[in-house]
DNA sequence: GAGCCTTTGAAGAAG
DNA sequence: CTTCTTCAAAGGCTC
């Protein structure tokens, strides 16, 4: 594999990425010291992420995935090659057929970032996208003026090719995995673009491409308001007047980076020549690099309207106007990490395998189906989830996740429930092995604390760490042989008593419970479990058994009294999914 | 109607 | 550096 001078400044690189290296060299440490030596889940997910990268260019390169070179080589030999054999195929194979077949793929134009080396990109790279949204051939317009601007603030030129862009996200009919988004390794290839090439040129041929839509991520929905305004498909490309647009505006971002998505002439004349002018929208009073998007949501009318009186004083003139410039500002959404655009996938298919709806209780299903992934399966998300933090982070250049802090949407700060005494997090419970047993006892830690990773939740008073409740249930309904499931911290914890279960499937009274065809043994029966969380959901469960909940965290006489539905059953989420007509039974018992 | 629930992961704030 | 918190999605539920 040709190997590119490793230059640092790779900002897009995302951490997992980086910890992907450097873990993996942590754990080449460790296999060569200790051949027991386990990789935490960090290690694992962060490999994940490396992997899928290396699966992009040769699924069978296990030597990749062994000896992972640098992650900034890594990523630009295969996002070159990526791009490269994008160009030949066109067909948007950036992940060999399926699970994403069907979707075309569309370009956006380079885009240029003041997070990517010299600020510009070469003229060859281009960004393929699936399109998921409808396409609606609309004007393009306006273009022009803004182009004007961009150019003069942008060094790199802009290929944008084509005026479709999906405009409606349909969350539950569309594949939610759509966004293969190929990024050049060019994006990150320090020095600017000639400015002689053309704008989309094949590199290969010499052939101007035929256009293809620019397009982001169909993460990005946009609110519902919004969506009823877009009179334009380049929705989040072209401005339009009461559109949502991602200004990066004075008051909008802490740092008012140039555009990181730039229009070139040939675009716009593109546009306006294939336009009529009255599709063109107005152009808005908005920062040049506006970029309406899906994932941008404007505040309501509602707040805006409260700001429009204002004073006379100039001093309060401005401030209403900058606090009415922050109340404009749209709300941009933090991209999907890979759980999230796994549950997108596959929420749909729960809600029909177990008619639940309740959302609570689908996401713990699909918290345990993630477990229960195969590291090839979430790699896939792993990817996509890095895909599309380096979409968003060129979209918004300026964007911090920050941003949509308490009151930066005008919402109300999402309070998570007031911990209970004795919970976990109360403060006088000691919930690191650090805290707990000091330096020098780091025998009785656990292993992610000796490891220096985070601490399973140490619980007061047992001497044992014990899962997040998160992945408690997932030590015994996720297969051992599940590297996630090996990662997890959960797998260090330590046997747990009763005392120390984690509650996370605590009941109600079960309105799930039909959906359990076998009930529980009594042995199961934690004895504790949901009572402290009144509020937590039932215990979701599918009756092809593919859902299930296993017991939080058993203690030893419950585990040792299963007779034997021997682990590596209850383990496999997969298995049990495909195989086994029986749910597994549920463990928790109803609050009743 | 706002917020909670529930999951994992990413990112930022705070200590 | 570590830990904690918030927010992404989702829709039913509670107050």
């Amino acid at each position: 594999m040709p190997q590119l001078n490793g230059g640092g400044g790779d900002d897009l690189g995302a951490n997992d990425e980086l910890i992907s290296f450097k873990d993996e060299g942590e754990q080449e440490e460790k296999i060569s010291e200790n051949s027991s030596a386990e990789r935490d889940l960090a290690d694992v997910k962060s490999s994940l992420v490396n992997e899928s990268e290396t699966n992009q260019n040769s699924s069978s390169d296990s030597e990749a995935e062994r000896r992972p070179p640098p992650r900034s080589e890594t990523f630009r030999d295969k996002s070159r090659e990526s791009l490269e054999e994008a160009a030949k195929r066109q067909d948007g194979g950036l992940f060999k057929g399926p699970p994403y077949p069907g979707y075309p793929f569309i370009m956006i134009p380079d885009l240029s970032s003041p997070y990517l080396p010299n600020g510009s990109l070469s003229p060859t790279a281009r960004t393929y996208l699936q399109m998921k949204w409808p396409l609606l051939d609309v004007q393009a317009g306006s273009l022009q003026s803004r182009q004007a601007l961009k150019d003069a603030r942008s060094p790199s030129p802009a290929h944008i090719v084509s005026n479709k862009v999906p405009v409606v996200q349909h969350p539950h009919h569309v594949h939610p995995l759509t966004p293969l988004i190929t990024y050049s390794n060019e994006h990150f290839t320090p020095g600017n673009p000639p400015p002689h090439l053309p704008a989309d040129v094949d590199p290969k041929t010499g052939i101007p491409r035929p256009p293809h839509p620019p397009d982001i991520s169909p993460y990005y929905p946009l609110s519902p308001g919004t969506v009823g305004q877009i009179p334009h498909p380049l929705g989040w490309l072209v401005p339009q007047q009461g559109q949502p647009v991602y200004p990066i505006t004075t008051g909008g971002f802490r740092h008012p980076y140039p555009t990181a998505l730039t229009v070139n002439a040939s675009m716009s004349s593109f546009l306006s020549s294939r336009f009529p002018p009255h599709m063109v929208p107005p152009h808005h009073s908005l920062h040049t690099t506006g970029i309406p998007h899906p994932a941008i949501v404007t505040p309501t009318v509602k707040q805006e309207s409260s700001q429009s009186d204002v004073g006379s004083l100039h001093s309060s003139k401005h401030q209403d106007s900058k606090k009415e410039e922050e109340k404009k500002k749209p709300h941009i959404k933090k991209p999907l990490n890979a759980f999230m655009l796994y549950m997108k996938e596959m929420r749909a298919k729960v809600v029909a395998e177990c008619t639940l709806k309740e959302s609570a209780a689908i996401n713990q299903i699909l918290g345990r189906r993630w477990h229960a992934l195969s590291r090839e399966e979430q790699a896939k998300y792993y990817e996509l989830a890095r895909k599309e933090r380096q979409l968003h982070m060129q979209l918004y250049p300026g964007w911090s996740a920050r941003d949509n802090y308490v009151g930066s949407y005008g919402k109300k700060k999402k309070r998570k429930r007031d911990k209970q005494p004795g919970e976990t997090n109360d403060a006088n419970t000691p919930k690191k092995c650090r805290a707990l047993f000091g330096l020098d006892r780091q025998s009785l830690w656990c292993k992610p604390c000796r490891r220096k990773k985070k601490c399973v939740r140490y619980i007061q008073g047992e001497g044992s760490c014990v899962s997040p409740p998160s992945s408690d249930g997932s030590l015994l309904d996720s297969p051992p042989s599940s590297p996630a499931m090996l990662a997890s911290p959960s797998r260090d914890s330590k046997p747990q008593t009763e005392q120390t279960q984690p509650l996370s499937l605590s009941l109600k009274p079960d309105p799930l419970a039909h959906l359990v065809m076998m009930p529980p043994p009594s042995s199961l029966v934690l004895t504790e479990s949901a009572a402290s969380k009144p509020g937590a959901l039932p215990p979701a469960s599918c009756p092809n058994g593919a859902l299930d909940h296993p017991p939080a965290a058993l203690p030893p006489a419950a585990a040792a009294s299963l007779a034997q539905p021997s682990t590596s059953s209850l383990h496999s989420h997969s298995s049990l999914a495909g195989t086994q007509p029986q749910p597994l039974s549920l463990v928790t018992k109803s609050l009743e």
